[in-house]
DNA sequence: TTTAACGTGGAGACTTTAGC
DNA sequence: GCTAAAGTCTCCACGTTAAA
């Protein structure tokens, strides 16, 4: 959606309440002029924390499109999810697990893939991971992770013939400080869901007995060097 | 060499006000 | 009720310095 259909879907969502853009301004803390900045589509001259909040005061959401070259965009993130996922099978094989990736799911309306699903037979783990290349929407993550270790069961049974006693969950993410920040900086309720962490999970994934839910840092590489962030200015 | 703390200037985000 | 222009003020980037 472009700036001036935003524009226009806030002006009819605040004509459905019949408000004036002074009494729309006030809800969302901003002056009038604001508001008609943003009805006409001006976004580029406001904050995206104002342009959020109008949204919110008419009980919608803004969320904003990135693109870039065509589709590199999406060839480009897929890199960074690909190469960690890589990097988790490779380490999971070489701990005698069976990994399988992409694995699709439908079931009575959960749609979806699992990133890595894996079992170790002589254990008869089972093991869901999810991997994110960028940490951003938690509880949407958390939700999701969930239904996949819910279904992971009958999953393994079809894949891999075989009843898993139990089924461990893990996040992995890329082993830079940004990430390592945000998950620190989480709350108590996130790090209560996935309190384990990469050591932990080492050495589960070595040895799996009981339960497993956490978060393990991957360091990232494309292929080309070190991943480091080009720091240049 | 890296990191943190601090000061400063400028850009831009927002408000006020006048006018349509 | 709304737009546009002018003014105000906040905040962030950047440079410098000191400490580890």
């Amino acid at each position: 959606m472009d700036d001036v259909r935003a524009g226009r879907a806030l002006r009819a969502l605040r004509l459905r309440r019949e408000w004036t853009q002074a009494e729309l301004g006030v809800r969302a803390a901003v002056s009038q002029s604001v508001v008609s900045l943003a009805e006409r589509g001006h976004f580029g001259t406001l904050a995206l924390r104002t342009v959020r909040g109008l949204f919110a005061a008419v009980d919608a959401r803004y969320s904003g499109v990135v693109t870039w070259r065509g589709g590199a965009l999406d060839r480009l993130l897929d890199a960074r999810h690909a190469g960690l996922a890589e990097a988790v099978v490779a380490e999971l094989i070489r701990l005698g697990w069976k990994p399988l990736v992409e694995v699709s799911f439908n079931h009575y309306g959960d749609r979806g893939a699992i990133d890595v699903l894996a079992v170790q037979p002589p254990s008869r783990c089972g093991l869901v991971v999810e991997v994110k290349s960028e940490l951003t929407a938690i509880e949407e993550t958390n939700r999701r992770l969930d239904v996949k270790v819910r279904l992971a069961p009958a999953l393994i049974e079809e894949r891999f013939a075989m009843r898993p006693t139990v089924v461990g969950r893990l996040l992995v993410l890329p082993r830079s400080t940004t990430s390592v920040r945000r998950v620190s900086g989480l709350g108590a309720t996130f790090s209560a869901a996935l309190p384990a962490r990469t050591v932990e999970v080492r050495r589960w994934l070595q040895n799996p007995t009981g339960g497993l839910a956490g978060i393990a840092f991957v360091p990232f590489t494309n292929g080309r060097g070190s991943g480091r962030a080009d720091r240049t200015r």
